[in-house]
DNA sequence: TCGTTAGTTCGATAATCTCGAATAATAGAA
DNA sequence: TTCTATTATTCGAGATTATCGAACTAACGA
């Protein structure tokens, strides 16, 4: 299992936080997260749309990561994932909450 | 050449934007017409990033007409294209400012 | 009518997404 | 320790989608 990389702040672009946020699937989590904290990969899987296999969501949950959506901490088997709120809003004032807070 | 199909307002979601502009070259097209008002496509293309096919770019304009994000009509041989920003703004208020704003 | 201009549509190749199976990492029980 | 269960990633293959050049459509003007 290879190493999480997050970006640093800087190195978030709105380019890839909107390529991010583009798919209904890493919407809908982002969306979890905003309104649930902290989660494991496991717990967003279920409902999310239909069913989802676990590979594709790890590629989803990829993405969110390297466009510095998403942060992730290992806690023994599984990952916690949290929205990066304070850098987003730092960068991007209004965008989660926008995001979040429009209809689907 | 086939009728060119807007959604109307209500018809709008937050996905299908967010979708539309997740892409370099649409996020460079919203942010021009942002700032330099309607335009045809032909203006549009020149120097986006390197050379594009003019069968890209129509492609990429129809994404941004089917997520609502770009509104066109035709005037003689061109077809003019405009940001559709009082639906916009009226749907997802500061979306837009903060998607041209932002450093890209 | 003919040629020019502006975009779209078509068909083929390249890139990306999705899935199941196999793998790695951790925790807990035997 | 060793075995088993849990969680998530990686791999390989098939399905979607993007990009391109070429052909086509529509409107304009000589």
């Amino acid at each position: 299992m290879r190493l999480i990389q997050h970006p640093n702040t800087e190195q978030i672009s709105i380019a890839d936080v909107l390529y991010a946020l583009g798919d209904p699937v890493r919407l809908e989590i982002v969306r979890r997260l905003a309104t649930g904290g902290e989660q494991p990969c496991a717990c967003l899987c279920t409902g999310v749309d239909a069913q989802i296999a676990k590979s594709t969501m790890s590629h989803h949950f990829r993405i969110l990561r390297a466009a510095g959506v998403v942060s992730t901490r290992k806690e023994g088997t599984q990952l916690l994932n949290s929205l990066r709120r304070e850098d987003l809003d730092g960068l991007f004032p209004g965008l989660l909450d926008i995001v979040v807070g429009a209809a689907v």
